[in-house]
DNA sequence: CGAAAAACTTAGCTAATGCTAATCTCTTTA
DNA sequence: TAAAGAGATTAGCATTAGCTAAGTTTTTCG
């Protein structure tokens, strides 16, 4: 007996197994958000560097993310044809208003993930790992609970 | 005048651009996540399906992750190869016991996280959708103080 | 200034993950 | 039981993101 029951645990207390097209949505949303999330670090980096520095060559870009250089000179690559920043051959990097929007964004879901983590308990260290790793996977009502959070502890 | 500065953002305050080191091992951390984010997400459904089902098979892992039965096939091999899955042509798929054990403890990360989430305050649907994308960010340690905050609302 | 060093780019490789189209196997059912 | 339908697989393609090696450009410094 073959049958398919996606209906087999749709009892409401399941944590498990919920409507089988909501969890297709579910890992959509993971799969989309996949996509964004090394663009986002690329762009959130250069903009950190811009301010910090004000200027974002290659070679800091590759230090930071912990990758080659070849690699960064790619990465611009696509970045650029995705209009979020502007580069010259040789030059070091700039980010279009699109790329500073989005760098903007990312920081602030960054910081405000990082300052939630810290709220709750988690050490420096490990906040600040696991904030490059959770901000690109927060939707804007959580992260709003969490900016609620931080406010109300003040 | 070019030069590296990687200690110009090295004061305790700032949130940004911390020690170039720490930051590519942050980053390494969140790649290195990456890679082991969609083995666990299949073999975590496979797990559940077996739970609720009985048996997992290729149809309903593609139902349920939105993705065609041939990424499915493909993904099983790989799964397969990495001693996690035990499958015979045109048969269900079983969890080896190394398996078992990666569905098992993703499990219960997912349900701490979206535990977590409802607990401050997100609405269900939110809750599931983000549990998906950050149970695989949040470290042992984050992972234990969502325990703890969970235990002492009760 | 000119050579060495540093930074950047290009070319070509690999691996992972998705897809479609075509085919094969198994199950159901007329 | 044989044909139709469902499920699974294979082959081949595309994209993304990393790498190394080799070459080019820019910067630094003796």
């Amino acid at each position: 007996m073959r049958r398919s029951n996606d209906d087999a645990a749709s009892e409401p207390g399941g944590d498990l197994l919920p409507d089988a097209a909501d969890h297709a949505r579910q890992y959509a949303s993971v799969r989309r958000a996949h996509e964004t999330e090394l663009i986002e670090d690329y762009v959130e980096l250069i903009g950190d560097l811009l301010a910090a520095e004000g200027e974002a060559r290659a070679v800091d870009i590759a230090r930071r993310m912990g990758v080659r250089q070849a690699t960064v000179t790619k990465m611009v690559g696509r970045l650029s044809e995705l209009g979020l920043v502007k580069s010259l051959p040789y030059r070091s990097i700039f980010l279009t208003d699109q790329g500073q929007a989005v760098a903007e964004r990312s920081r602030k879901r960054h910081v405000v993930v990082l300052q939630f983590l810290r709220a709750i308990g988690v050490s420096d260290a490990t906040a600040r790992i696991d904030a490059e790793g959770l901000e690109h996977h927060v939707s804007d009502e959580t992260l709003e609970v969490m900016r609620r959070f931080i406010a109300d502890l003040q």
